[in-house]
DNA sequence: TGCCAGGCCCTCTTTAGGGCCTT
C-alpha cells in the first residue's frame, strides 16, 4: 500500500557503500536519514554497518569510513532492519534516488523487508527547476544555494541533512517563482520525471 | 576470453552514443 499523497512525513536518506552495484557485490556500509515533517527535522538516524568484507582504499579514502571503523558496526542486516522501522510510513527523498534505491531494495530484500514509501529524486528535480545551474552534483548545489554545510561531504547523515535542505529549497523555489504551496509529494515525483523542456509549462498549468 | 552499473537526459537521435550523477 502506497503512502497518502497527503502524508507529510518524508525521509531523506543516503547510503555510503562498498562501490556503486549492488549487482555487482556491493554493499552498503552506512545509512544516514533526517525524517521531515512539515518541513522540519523531527529525528534522524545514522548508522555504520559492516559488508562482511573489507572495503576498497578507494572508499575508505572517499567517505572516511575505514575498515577499522567498521570493524566495530554491526551487520547490514541488524542496522537494516532497525531502518526498515524508521521509514515505515514515509515517503522517501534522495539525491540520485536510483543509486539509493537499488540499495535500499537489495538490503531489505536480503532481510525480507519492505518499505511503503514512494521516492523522489532532488538531483532529477534540480535539473528541471534549477536549469542555470551548471553542476547538479549535491556538493555543487550545496554551494549554488549556499546551504549551510559543517564542510562534511560523503558521510550518510551529512549528505542526508544537506539533500534536505536542498529539498526544502526546492518546495521554496516552487513556492515562489510558480506559486506552489505545499504541493503534494506526487508533483515532485511528477517534477522529476516530466520531460525537461516541458517542466515550466507543466508548473505553470499546476499553479 | 574479455568484460564488468544503471537510470536519465541531450543531440551531430530514434537501427546510437556519450555525459551526468551516485559510491
Amino acid at each position: 500500500m502506497s503512502i497518502s499523497p497527503f502524508a507529510h512525513t518524508v525521509t531523506i536518506l543516503d547510503f555510503e557503500t562498498t562501490g556503486l552495484s549492488p549487482n555487482q557485490g556491493d554493499r552498503a556500509i552506512e545509512i544516514g536519514a533526517v525524517k521531515l515533517e512539515n518541513g522540519h527535522i523531527v529525528d534522524r538516524f545514522q548508522r555504520l554497518m559492516t559488508p562482511g568484507f573489507r572495503v576498497s582504499s578507494f572508499i575508505e579514502s572517499y567517505t572516511g569510513i575505514t575498515n577499522n571503523m567498521l570493524r566495530e558496526a554491526d551487520d547490514c542486516a541488524v542496522v537494516m532492519n532497525e531502518f526498515a522501522d524508521f521509514i515505515q510510513g514515509s515517503n522517501l527523498v534522495a539525491h540520485n534516488a536510483s543509486f539509493d534505491k537499488k540499495f535500499l531494495d537489495a538490503e531489505l530484500e536480503a532481510i525480507g523487508r519492505s518499505y511503503d514509501g514512494e521516492f523522489a529524486c532532488t538531483l532529477l528535480n534540480s535539473r528541471r527547476i534549477s536549469q542555470q545551474a551548471t553542476s547538479h552534483k549535491l556538493g555543487d548545489l550545496v554551494r549554488y544555494h549556499q546551504i549551510d554545510n559543517d564542510g562534511v561531504f560523503h558521510r550518510a547523515l551529512a549528505d542526508a541533512e544537506m539533500t534536505a535542505k536542498l529539498w526544502l529549497i526546492q518546495l521554496d523555489i516552487l513556492n515562489y517563482e510558480y506559486g506552489i504551496a505545499l504541493p503534494r509529494f506526487s508533483l515532485l515525483q511528477r517534477i522529476g520525471k516530466t520531460p525537461k523542456a516541458s517542466v515550466a509549462k507543466m508548473l505553470s498549468e499546476v499553479s
